[in-house]
DNA sequence: TAGTGGTCTAGACCACTGC
DNA sequence: CAGTGGTCTAGACCACTAA
């Protein structure tokens, strides 16, 4: 009976989950784990493409396969739309704080423009019309973990620093609430898909690896949508966290 | 210079995607892709494992590989914790409305007992005690959709109907509530991982696709944690939706 | 029984790394 | 240069399905 490719799949997680292989270290070289089992490179190449499907090991050519570190950064939901988190996180909102409690260093880029947005966006702004957007590729300690794009009504965020590079202290959110519009209420949907080509390249992982797709609306207290985000992150780089009271005001 | 099998996926997946290939029909034979592609079986077969751990095609022994119906039940956190919610979803809480929403036949195992629980739950509780454990076993219209076990203080729990397999109408937050303990506050924090062999089974999913584990924590107004429970629902059939308003009362 | 997908093999060629 | 992982091949055997 030949060993199965599932099996050393479990046999080399369960090593590095029991410390055998230490985070940062090498993996012994394909042949060699090939010989330890008993089975042909072919399915140990299958198997390790596994391992790094999930993001538990990193195959590099040439060099040798790495166990990588640990797991996540935490997105805290409903902390990020909190006044006192926005202010105290730097100019640019809460992304920046989030990063920083957790003893990263924040950097963003951001490119605003004008546009039509996808079709998806427009029918729940409502308006026909054209829009804002800001698109931001996020990076902690320099390496990139995040794109996220803002799409709002044209007709809110022109002439307003919305429609600028920097939003001013207290972000985007603080900007619609000087409009009148601040928001009240938001929901999020949380997606799971393979990464496009761009998402990719971007967050430097593979075609097989997953990404959350989480797309927010913000509404004002008359129930509007003043925004709408969404946000793409590796999975097994971060974990989600949402909090809300039991019985929410309508 | 061969077709890849990057270009393979791609090209399947628009195909999908466009409507060539509908949902519920069968694929062309892998002998008949390979030679419609120029290639081995094996990179037919390759690309098709990674549809599959997509969700987006279901390879069966024998038949063929049929593209799969649409994705996702929507599963929404808030919404589920409503108590006007609870008390029209029938005897069982939050599941049951969700899924007669969507037109689908919900159906539910339950297994009750009382143990010590996983280190990880007990330093949450506080308590270093013993809990009541309820293990749920969840059903669509047939199909097994989802997982999910309680934890409850037992000094807490017991002589309440926590403690029995029926936990009567409004499900176990209203029993909660009966005991002074109703559950005012929530949190959840989600994670993407590949399932243990027992939650393959259950959910009829092979090793390498995703399922979301999500640990809810539910508090009385003191702040006490009074419910933990973990849900692991597949990537490819759900997804989350998260509401919560702007300031949360502290 | 013929045809399907699941899996493994032995070998090959490639791009890349580090000495 | 030798050694690494990335990928593809041609073939094999298996378990399973449907006629």
């Amino acid at each position: 009976m030949p060993v199965s490719y599932g099996q050393i799949v479990a046999s080399i997680r369960e090593a590095i989950a029991s410390g055998r292989y230490q985070p940062g270290s090498t993996l012994p070289a394909e042949p060699e784990l090939a010989a330890e089992f008993g089975v042909s490179r072919s399915t140990v190449n299958r198997a390790l493409s596994l391992l790094r499907s999930e993001g538990l090991v990193r195959p590099q050519q040439g060099r040798g396969t790495v166990v990588t570190y640990g797991p996540a950064i935490r997105r805290d939901a409903a902390a990020r739309q909190q006044r006192g988190m926005r202010e105290h996180g730097g100019s640019r909102g809460a992304f920046d704080a989030e990063l920083r409690r957790l003893g990263l260093e924040p950097r963003s880029e951001v490119e605003v423009g004008r546009g039509s947005p996808p079709s998806a966006v427009s029918e729940v702004l409502g308006t026909g019309g054209d829009v804002v957007f800001r698109r931001r590729k996020m990076y902690a300690s320099g390496e990139p973990v995040q794109l996220a794009t803002s799409y709002v009504p044209l007709a809110l965020a022109e002439g307003s620093p919305i429609a600028e590079r920097d939003t001013g202290p207290g972000g985007l959110y603080s900007r619609l609430a000087d409009l009148g519009h601040g928001p009240v209420r938001f929901t999020e949907v949380v997606q799971v898909r393979t990464p496009d080509d761009d998402e990719a390249e971007f967050l430097q992982i593979d075609p097989d690896q997953r990404v959350y797709e989480i797309t927010r609306i913000a509404r004002d207290s008359a129930g509007r949508a003043v925004e709408i985000c969404m946000h793409v992150l590796a999975t097994h780089r971060w974990e989600l966290a949402y909090e809300w009271p039991a019985e929410s005001p309508t």
